[in-house]
DNA sequence: TTGAAAGCGCTAACAC
DNA sequence: GTGTTAGCGCTTTCAA
């Protein structure tokens, strides 16, 4: 067997309470046996284990997750990579550590976070998106358990700790960048309507039109969970309406790498004959040719702050319920330009 | 309080250590009571507390992993993510979870190795790439403890369960695909010496060139971390040489495509002027223009096969030392070509 | 400032 | 089949 409080006790001439006080370093405790203490444990390679830890002190200095299934889209782009490092990184600061398990349907999802969180294995949890109905969010908000969503809620927005990117801004602007730049048939290419993101930011989309004094097209907006295949279609669908827009904003710089590679096949060239703005700013846009005119909307800091503020939760239960908003940028690269008038 | 075992039990009229029987699914249980008990969970809503669990049973049923600390390059391309997805999988058909921390640096991270470790958090561990000199390994061998290496282990191979490519034959099949085209200068452009992946298909590129008859060439030889500036100057050099390579191998396709970039600014096009083979065959290899030739290692299987393995080794201590290479394939696509006499 | 002792909630050996 | 009991290794009152 391991080695123990005990043995460090014994062998210290302490009682094990004292060892326990010396690792918690606390204040009553002579410098003398504290020295006789730490001594012994360094003699004897001793380290707590960390279950009877968390059994006696209901506590695991842990944060749990769950990860997007495999073959979830969000895999194939770094935005949950990102994530996951900003999580990791705020984390890491306060000596907590990740606790993560997959759930393939949201059945499964729901039972690994019941038991994470019944099972006593974490002090609080992050959430990576927020369904329109998200039992996740319900169940949690019921036990009344510490948990941080990354993204918007879809209700409860009042008594849910959320960091978010403003999203219905970000794609105003790049709508309005748009717009600025002459464009007035401009569509709108998105993903899962089921997320609270595509939701905002179709709505920023629509704002920035109609402030314009556009008139909004249904056929302009395209919802497709597309890389590869599905989207092509789409693409083209769009580009051979009688007006085809002069202008994209994309949800996402993967997508528009893939719009990108279907304009090219239809001979469109970009930015001379249609303008793209698109979101997440990622290594790839500025590797992309043409570099993308991108939203950064600053992923790490979206995860970072996420554990930040889950951990201050936990740490202080009448934590007040927050709403941190991330800045978002709009980079301008090569994918725009301004409308040549016909 | 939580709901505990002795709740169920009195509620159920049996013994502890019978709802803790019915819990793990004892043979030995009459169904009646089984019924009874589970009905009382039912009731009680009760779920197991799994540190308890933990520290009677000395097992947690999860699998630890040390992130790369961000600001590393890895985080940057699919290749973690797509790991971690099956490592994740592979996990979640067995019911295990997975616990990660990050280290900073070395020592960081081998303390976070040793917090998991010897803290009893995890009953194994993975280990995501083998430095030349690695103290984890040495640590977690010393203490015969189960981990597997994704990745070759620099030395005491035939003591260390690890999933593999054949990296060797995977570079040389990469250069012979050039050297079937009739490439006779081909460069090699990889990442850090120190990974022992590096070291072997730079080995398979030197065997494939020698076995052809092709003289070596220092200065076709780099080593660069890069994703943008750093390796654009390797490559505007290598490309001034009196005598530059008509192809290029590139240990990573993220890293090809800055090297697309960089030739494309040097008004140098592919696969016309120079050919290229990459590794990985992530989706951006497709989507690139052109479509990069890219040899698939099938990054899902090494950590699905991983963490597969890994439990057999966690649950059966005998379980032999494998090795296991997962198979790898050349894709091509269109960054090849003849080369054309001169 | 330190020690003794009672749990935290579970499993498992042993008894019946 | 089921109950009794003794831990797993730690924290945390309560006393001294």
């Amino acid at each position: 067997m391991a080695v123990t409080i005990k043995d460090v006790a014994k062998l210290a001439n302490v009682a094990p309470s004292t060892v326990s006080r010396v690792i918690a370093d606390s204040p009553r405790i002579s410098e003398a046996t504290k020295r006789k203490v730490n001594e012994a444990m360094g003699k004897l390679g001793y380290h707590p284990n960390l279950n009877a830890r968390s059994l006696a002190s209901q506590s695991t200095q842990t944060i749990g997750l769950v990860m997007p299934s495999s073959g979830d889209v969000v895999f194939q782009n770094p935005f949950f990579p990102t994530v996951l490092q900003g999580i990791s990184e705020g984390a890491h600061e306060k000596k907590y550590a990740l606790h993560m398990t997959t759930g393939k349907s949201e059945k499964e999802t729901l039972e690994a976070v019941v038991e994470m969180v019944q099972g006593k294995r974490v002090d609080g949890m992050i959430l990576l998106k927020s369904k329109v109905e998200d039992k996740i969010i319900s169940y949690l908000l019921k036990r009344n358990f510490p948990f941080v969503l990354i993204g918007k809620p879809y209700k409860n927005v009042e008594e849910i700790t959320h960091v978010d990117n403003d999203n219905f801004r970000a794609m105003q602007e790049a709508t309005e960048h748009l717009i600025m730049q002459g464009h007035h048939q401009i569509a709108f290419i998105g993903g899962c309507l089921e997320l609270v993101v595509t939701v905002e930011r179709l709505l920023g989309y629509e704002r920035a039109l109609r402030n314009a004094g556009i008139e909004l097209k249904n056929e302009y907006i395209i919802h497709e969970e597309f890389l590869r295949e599905g989207g092509q279609e789409a693409v083209k669908e769009l580009m051979s309406l009688e007006n085809p827009p002069t202008a994209l904003v994309v949800v996402d710089d993967f997508m528009a790498l893939g719009v990108l590679n279907t304009l090219d096949e239809l001979g469109i060239s970009v930015p001379e004959d249609i303008s793209i703005v698109s979101f997440n700013n990622v290594l790839l846009s500025e590797m992309v040719k043409p570099p993308l005119t991108s939203v950064d909307i600053n992923i790490f800091d979206l995860g970072y702050q996420a554990s930040k503020n889950l951990i201050q939760k936990i740490e202080n239960s009448d934590e007040p319920i927050k709403r941190i908003i991330i800045p978002h940028k709009l980079i301008e690269r090569s994918s725009c330009c301004h409308l040549k008038n016909k």
